[in-house]
DNA sequence: CTGAAAGCGCTAACAA
DNA sequence: TTGTTAGCGCTTTCAG
């Protein structure tokens, strides 16, 4: 393994000083043409690249910012991803992806790897509703400017990006409830989770509503894959008696649910209507292709990015930011959506 | 925003030098266990969270691994960006997950701030056979260790791990001829990257193994997506005669395929059989599940994290090593499968 | 237009 | 067990 060249051997190389290769490099003012295109060529020769961790070092600031997300594998944080990278890598910084795998302990490993490598900045969908803040708060305690997205932590003074999950799910169970179905069961997610804690607030506010009454086996408690919704539905199917509607904490949950009990003879939406939540691609293409609710992670991404730029850019308010991101109800075949 | 604390500010506090709190830090030899603890309660209190950029600066070692990737919002790729993390992050690696999105002058700047900021090492699933040589050189000439994964570019000097891409499609192809289909048709895909190559020649080794002739109408070029299998099949529809079966580059290909002919009244298999390639969990929730070529991008993953943490712990061997991942054909109903 | 000195935060090597 | 010196590769002063 051979030796990286420096800016010194460069220096060297064309006997001057280290400080005018530096300027020249940079394109600074106050270098000669002559002398300049010396540098350059010679800098191509030795095939030079720059160590950013030493210019890095001495201007405290590295041009890279620190995504955390529970899993990159779950259709809905790519998108996600892609719209933070567009903006970032837009304005010139690069992205450190870290998964957390909702585990609080992993999280916190992930994010002191980042601040020690210093980073600008960190944008974070946290794991935990009980446990991130504190997390969160040796982030703020470090002066590193932080962005929440997705998912928020109470109490925590941090800008925040999230969609309007409480909204989505009372619109999606008020129109269950509208369509007339009597018995509506809720797959619910975590609830140490914000988004699932707000759609099952959101389905117990409409149910509330309408004056419908919730028994404990209205909620049925899961996680947030396909297999979570496939024992979800097993579950449902040992009981006498069947909902005639289910509303899932997300699509790959309804995804689920969807495959057990059509493996199990039932027929969507005739026998059990059923929803999910985030309107990934997936659900679309089901034979009985299902109703949902559309959540645009790429705009959470791009607003989560421009928020974190304002801070970066030296924006000061007393308030963090919180903004939300509109939710869209999608109606398709897996409901019956009269009138 | 308040400074950080840094090491020296540690022995300020404890009127110590900086090397013992260095030492202390690190739980090296020969320190008093009353001053380590001293030591600890003061990093503590000042919040001291170590600047890597400057051991890094010195140790010439970032523990940082650099991956890219064509586009992380396709389903292949979390797959694999799992498997890589799960064995990285295991032995102490932090990775750099950036997009090419599939191309050269992006996956050029991408690996140029890899190499900036100094990663101990490279992951890359290369944009182009014909250009992306020039980027990887210029890797592999700063004394970097890099894996090309999932695809390869011919006559470079690097570790690589693919899957045994053409193999899969000449079982497949061989597959359908057997199941006495007449007309294959093959939608490939870009012939500037490996994998669609390798499929191609595949299909059409298979194809002249049974004698069969390969017209100019049996290929259809496109592209990798969903959208693309869309186009793709609306040229076909287009035709006087369909093919009784086709055989897509990869599976979000087959799914705009089997999309759109099934929004024309097409019956699959019974009119036209299809297929796709990597068992993508969507092929198996459509209507008509999709017969596919299995391909675990998890385990390319774990492969091409292997070989890497081997060059950096020093293997030395004359040749690079190429590995390859087997597939799997995986039968089901969009396609006749007899016998 | 060019250079010398100092320092970013840390560690290796040697000395006390 | 602790401290001193030097240096990683770069940039910011301030001088020439």
């Amino acid at each position: 393994m051979k030796k990286r060249s420096s800016i010194k051997d460069i220096a060297r190389d064309c006997e001057l000083s280290v400080m005018t290769v530096s300027r020249a490099l940079r394109n600074a003012y106050g270098i000669h043409p002559k002398t300049r295109e010396r540098i350059l060529e010679s800098a191509k020769r030795l095939e030079y690249i720059p160590n950013r961790l030493a210019t890095n070092l001495v201007l405290r600031k590295t041009d890279t910012v620190g995504i955390v997300v529970p899993d990159i594998a779950r259709s809905f944080f790519p998108a996600l991803f892609r719209g933070l990278e567009m903006v970032l890598n837009e304005r010139g910084y690069h992205l450190f992806l870290c998964c957390s795998y909702d585990q609080v302990v992993k999280e916190q490993e992930q994010v002191m790897a980042l601040l020690e490598r210093r980073v600008d900045g960190i944008i974070l969908a946290p794991a935990s509703i009980s446990q991130s803040k504190g997390t969160i708060d040796c982030i703020l305690s470090q002066g590193c400017p932080v962005v929440l997205v997705d998912r928020l932590v109470p109490g925590v003074q941090a800008d925040t990006v999230t969609a309007t999950d409480f909204e989505g799910a009372y619109e999606m169970v008020t129109h269950l409830i509208k369509q007339k179905y009597q018995n509506i069961v809720h797959v619910a997610g975590s609830q140490d989770i914000w988004t699932a804690s707000e759609r099952l607030r959101g389905y117990t506010e409409a149910m509330r509503a309408a004056k419908r009454e919730i028994h404990p086996e209205h909620i049925v408690q899961t996680g947030f894959t396909f297999e979570d919704g496939e024992n979800a539905a097993k579950m449902l199917l040992a009981r006498k008696k069947m909902p005639d509607a289910i509303f899932c904490v997300n699509d790959p949950v309804a995804i689920g649910v969807y495959k057990t009990l059509r493996d199990n003879g039932i027929v969507i939406p005739d026998q059990v209507a059923l929803t999910g939540f985030s309107a990934i691609a997936e659900g679309e293409l089901l034979e009985v292709p299902l109703t949902t609710v559309r959540q645009d992670a790429q705009a959470l991404g791009t607003e989560a990015a421009n928020l974190l730029l304002a801070r970066l850019n030296g924006l000061k308010t007393e308030m963090p930011v919180a903004k939300q991101v509109p939710t869209e109800l999608v109606l398709r075949a897996s409901t019956r959506n009269n009138k």
